[in-house]
DNA sequence: ACAACTGATTGCATTTTGCAATCAGTTGCA
DNA sequence: TGCAACTGATTGCAAAATGCAATCAGTTGT
């Protein structure tokens, strides 16, 4: 399962890193989930992987260098799995897909709301979202207080649409 | 061979749509290569595509309203495959994919040549490319002349890089 | 001691993919 | 008229990927 080299395109070798149903999933539910562990990933997606594929896309996302491994201190058998920089400067990518979805795709408004936010934002949003993830995966020094994260204004867009939707009813799926 | 709706995501939306290894590869070749036939999609691209995916995906993409379909005058069993606006506003995704993978993946110098040319011309050019597509395909006015399109100067400076590697040798199989 | 949880792995049926060969109709040329 | 080349596909088939259920050994909390 490793790249294939059909030609040295650029957008070619791109597409053969994540040109399928899943290692792009896997990346989102990282990048704006927040999940590190496997568990969280096999269980938080609403797209329900199955755990053979979740192992087996792990695995390649680790040998092409998008994602590393380490023990967690908390729990001898846990995995931490965090992203490189390579999967971080990915974020103006799943920005302008969520927001060509948003045009053209049959999109739910509570799930989109955070590809609408990322759009207003703009390349600068993105930058300070991008050195977030890097506080929090490569550990690189960072100024900004925990609650005022990009992450956490994404989220905070989210709950608003599902309390607004849903009003009194206090279940939150993604939380 | 729809769409499977598995969630109201935009990036999972979007990964059903061309998540895959061929779907990307023929827009490219439509969107820089300006093949419209199926024989030049055929034997155009570099990575070799079968026939039989070729139709699948052309069918496929008809369906999901990415492309059209019309007969060619010239010939009474030709067709013609346009790009719709849904496809032709997929340039910026394009250029950040090939800025990307020019940073991250191993791409040979001539075939990145055009996305390092998209990249530095920035959103300015790729609005400029997308009039031109729309010119094109869709039968919009354009007032660009035909030797200053942003095709045919990132098409320009391919051939520069060719003709430096290899000089002398008249040889240009993506003519 | 024991149930729940950790990151996986295995077996197996189904689906998708990719390659080679082939198809019928159209065109250009001798 | 005859025939080769070209048009957009389609078919058969082997290989690979997928998805599901069951299972695994080790760890943790009670």
């Amino acid at each position: 399962m490793s790249i294939d080299r059909r030609s040295g395109c650029p957008i070619n070798l791109s597409l053969e890193v994540f040109g399928d149903r899943w290692s792009l999933i896997i990346l989102r539910d990282m990048i704006f989930g927040g999940k590190r562990h496997f568990r969280d990933l096999l269980n938080g997606s609403l797209e329900r992987i199955a755990s053979n594929i979740l192992a087996d896309r792990l695995k390649r996302l680790m040998e092409l260098g998008m994602l590393t491994r380490a023990d967690d201190p908390t729990h001898k058998q846990k995995a931490i799995y965090s992203l490189t920089e390579m999967a971080i400067t990915l974020v103006p990518i799943l920005a302008y897909l969520g927001a060509w979805g948003r045009v053209w795709l049959p999109v739910s408004e509570e799930l989109s709301i955070r590809a609408e936010l990322l759009e207003k934002g703009g390349p600068p949003m993105w930058e300070k979202f991008m050195d977030e993830l890097r506080h929090e995966h490569l550990g690189t020094p960072s100024d900004t207080p925990p609650d005022a994260t990009v992450r956490a204004s994404l989220q905070a867009g989210y709950e608003a649409v599902v309390a607004r939707k849903a009003p009194g009813a206090g279940c939150d799926p993604d939380a």
